[in-house]
DNA sequence: TGCTGATCATGC
DNA sequence: GCATGATCAGCA
């Protein structure tokens, strides 16, 4: 386990060390067995490059890097170097009280500065073949910020209007609600048009493809 | 074949 | 169940 970076500059610099390296390298760094595929071990590629970078290990609440306000994200893509898999940023508490302004909400917080961390994710590459692309820091510029601001919401507004049973994962220009659970019986409370506490299936907030491909684009020209 | 809804592992 | 880390999988 490595000491937590100590300034912005340190955590960039240790990404950029490992940029270019194979996933197997890094596993063998930190003395991590390499699953043959993720599908019993999704998480596993993000927290083995927690462990390299130094993130505190474990389930806590706010940013990766509490210190240094940074959030870290992995992002897989492809060939093209666009990204396969949405990006997952928090639960949506689906209970009143509603955060009033998206500047105080868990969303803005977590995504004000970004780590993103490319790698190599397409199925027909061994796991342990895969390799990190260079790092970048991220913050939203104002066009981004307004545009999460905007579709943020809009979520709310349906949510605490009763109404999250009808928000689909096609809400939202560049991030959506989804389901974001066990499995399709698990369930949270939340209200109906009435007020009346009913029970549904938790949901989080992912950004889509399109716009951290955006993102990726702008990042490398 | 891209995308939405569903799902997996883990700690507390 | 919630929060961490996400990807899977099947259907339109």
């Amino acid at each position: 386990m490595k000491s937590a970076p100590k300034s912005i500059n340190e955590l960039l610099s240790r990404a950029t060390d490992i940029a270019g390296l194979t996933l197997a390298h890094v596993a063998e760094l930190n003395h991590a067995p390499v699953p043959k595929d993720l599908k019993r071990d999704k998480g596993w590629v993000g927290q083995l490059i927690e462990a390299e970078l130094g993130a505190t290990a474990g389930s806590k609440a706010e940013q990766d890097f509490q210190e240094i306000g940074v959030e870290l994200k992995t992002i897989p893509i492809n060939q093209n170097g666009k990204p396969i898999e949405t990006t997952f940023v928090t639960f949506c508490s689906l209970m009143p009280p509603f955060t009033a302004s998206f500047e105080d909400s868990v969303v803005f917080k977590k995504i004000q500065r970004v780590l993103w961390v490319p790698i190599e994710g397409d199925r027909d590459i061994p796991v342990r073949d895969r390799r990190i692309g260079t790092p970048f820091l991220w913050q939203p510029d104002q066009n981004e910020f307004l545009l999460l601001k905007q579709d943020w919401e809009e979520i709310i507004e349906l949510i605490s209007l009763g109404k999250v049973e009808t928000i689909t994962a096609r809400y939202g220009e560049v991030m959506q609600l989804r389901p974001k659970a066990a499995n399709s019986k698990a369930l949270t409370e939340t209200i109906d048009e009435f007020g009346k506490i009913i029970q549904v299936n938790p949901r989080g907030f992912y950004l889509k493809t399109s716009f951290t491909s955006r993102i990726l684009a702008k990042a490398f020209g």
